[in-house]
This record gives structure tokens, C-alpha cells and sequence, in this order.
DNA sequence: GTCTATAATTGGATAGAC
DNA sequence: GTCTATCCAATTATAGAC
């Protein structure tokens, strides 16, 4: 396929992507201009509506690829068949681990929800819906099973999912503790506070 | 004291407040147009210059108000002499009530600490940082009564302190459970989180 | 203490050249 | 596919009348 001198079309849409990304997460969508975002990608911002229908569209893909990335990769690494207890484990570490490696979509999609059309926030609403729903899943089979004790479960993974997600304001790589410190840390407490 | 008509100052400046609250809260700092607080107050935009700086130091006072409410209501509830786990318990229903009053100066004081001077950052984060020490120091005490076990007290402090905050991102008053029994249900697995 | 008017800048989005 | 140029509306903050 021919391409002109000067296009770039399939690196220009991730790089507005990562920019778009990288800019809200520091400035927050409302202050962030597609100016700034046309300068840093290093293009007109006039360009940019190659890409994105408008701004808050572009927030909305923003946040429905991270919700879509987080099913599928939980989806991939999840060991159905094993007790709840470990399945247990396994969920705070991945959510720790997930939630650390895309600190700027994570700060996105729980900071900027108010922004988003009251359609597209349905839809990311139903997507994070689904993810508390596996939790709940391990912590009911952790109760049948009797290693597990709530007196409410759908609450019980809503404050689990709240702790773990803390860990990104305050964690960074390089610092007292390691990632894997942390893990543990933050596993034994979760253990605990889920125990008979 | 002589009053010319139409001046309000004593009501003004707290609507003035108020207004802003609510505004940042519901549609964040940025996309919050002077204009649109004062349509709120009922004057013109120009007015709102006597009783503020600029728009981003009528944001750090919002916060630091805040902060300080916080500071001083549990200074004025903290029983010192109970066990630790007593003041556990009791820290744990003071924060999920006192958050849960002021949701929206909650979430602006969360969100908004992006859009604040870097002198003005610092004085929030001292006074968050005084409000986990006072958790801080109670899960020491525990430790030192035996009646708790922790591998690491700030992470602990942290952990606990996410997790009843986030309680404001769901709890609404006349749902399915009462707050004293969303309280209840969080001071089991606080409890349970710290215990040996 | 609040108003009107305005300065100076910036915003999202589009049109048409190349 | 990207550029330049531009429209039009909106922004924060100030000046000076009342």
C-alpha cells in the first residue's frame, strides 16, 4: 500500500492514545487542551479528529480499553479450579499487580467518571460491575466451602477491592518496600479480615 | 454597625463556599466556571473577587478547612485511655460518619489535589499525614497490648484507612443497609484485618 | 458590597489547502 | 494524514461606577 510522505497513521492514533492518557492522569480531562495533546503526539491539533470523534469520546475509549483489559487479563490468569482461599490470594495479588502497572488509566477511569456521557458511563459502570462480581464469586465459594466468614459479601468486596486499590497512592517502585513485599503484606491483612 | 443595602457579606462568603464545594465535587475543579458559582450565590462573578484570592486558592481553603474539621472533631472524640481496640473500633465509626457527612468536601479534597500550588499541596499532605499517624499510633498501642499483629503499622494505617473511605463511593443513606450496620460490618473485618 | 463592562487569553471543533 | 487558518464561545481576573 502507498503511503504519502508524513503519514503516520498507525503510530499517530496509539501515540494520542498514550498522550491522552499520560495528560489527564497528570491535569485532570477538563484542564488538559487538545492543543497540549496535538503538541505532545507532535502534531496539529486540528489532526486529532482523524482519530477521536470528540473529546469525551476520546475519555470513554480511554476507559473502556482499561476495563476491557482488566477483564481479559483476569479472565486469563484466574485458576478456577482451585480452593477459595488461594483463588482469593491470587485475586489481591493480580489486582495489585494490574492496578501498579497502569497507574495513569486507573487514576483515569476512577477520577473522571463524572465527565463521561450518562450512556458511556453506564457501560463503564457494567464493566466494573463485572469485575467486583469475581471477587464476589471467590469470596460466596470461600463461605460454602467454610474457610470464609462475612457477614456481608457484596460489601465485603467492595472494601477488599477499595484496600487493595489504595496501594497505588502511595506505592512507588524503589522505595521501603518491594512490590512483592507489598503483596504479602496486603494478602496476609486481606486473609485475615475475610477469616471465620 | 451601619449596613448599605444589599450587602450581605456575612452570608455571602460561606454560599460562596458552599456553592463551590458542591460545584468542584460534582463536575471537578477545572470544569467549574467562576460564572457558574456566582449564578449559584446570586451575584455577579466580579463580586466573588472580594472574598477570594483566585479560583485555585478558593480551592485550598475548601481543603484545608476540611482537613482541619477532620483534625479537630476526632481530637475532641478520641478516647486516649480506652484499649486499642476499643479506639480501633471507634476510629473506624468516627471516619466512615465523618466522611460520610461531608461527601462532597471528601471527594474534592481526594481529586482535586492535583490543581493545588506546590505550597499549598504541602500543607494538605501534612494534615493527612497527622490524621494516619493518629490510626498509626493506635495500631502501635496494640501491639503493644498483644491484642494486635501486624507485619508493617504505616501499611496497615493505610490499608484500613482506604478501605473505610471507600464506603463514600457506594453507601447512600436508605438503601439496603442502615450505616450503623454498614459501621458494624466494617468493624468486624477492621477488626479481624488487625487481629493476632 | 455588588454591579457592568471589558481586557487578554484560551477553549473545542471545522474548512480547505497540500 | 497533516497543515494552516479560523469561527465562536468561554475563560479568569480587573477597573471603575454606584
Amino acid at each position: 500500500m502507498a503511503r504519502k510522505p508524513g503519514s503516520r497513521a498507525e503510530i499517530t492514533g496509539p501515540r494520542l492514545r498514550a498522550a491522552a492518557l499520560r495528560l489527564f492522569a497528570r491535569h485532570g480531562f477538563a484542564a488538559v487542551s487538545m492543543r497540549q495533546i496535538a503538541a505532545e503526539v507532535g502534531v496539529q491539533a486540528g489532526a486529532l479528529y482523524q482519530y477521536i470523534d470528540d473529546k469525551q469520546g476520546l475519555l470513554f475509549d480511554l476507559m473502556r480499553s482499561h476495563m476491557d483489559d482488566l477483564l481479559a487479563d483476569w479472565a486469563a490468569s484466574n485458576p478456577p479450579a482451585a480452593p477459595a482461599s488461594a483463588r482469593l490470594e491470587h485475586f489481591a495479588r493480580f489486582h495489585i499487580r494490574f492496578h501498579h502497572e497502569r497507574a495513569d488509566a486507573v487514576f483515569v477511569s476512577y477520577m473522571e467518571l463524572r465527565n463521561l456521557t450518562p450512556a458511556h458511563f453506564a457501560v463503564i459502570e457494567g464493566l466494573r460491575r463485572r469485575y467486583e462480581t469475581e471477587l464476589e464469586a471467590i469470596l460466596r465459594a470461600g463461605q460454602d466451602e467454610g474457610s470464609m466468614a462475612l457477614p456481608d459479601t457484596k460489601l465485603a468486596a467492595m472494601a477488599l477491592i477499595a484496600m487493595l486499590t489504595g496501594v497505588n497512592t502511595w506505592f512507588r517502585e524503589g522505595g521501603r518496600l518491594s512490590r512483592a513485599r507489598v503483596e504479602d503484606i496486603y494478602v496476609d491483612m486481606v486473609r485475615k479480615a475475610v477469616g471465620g
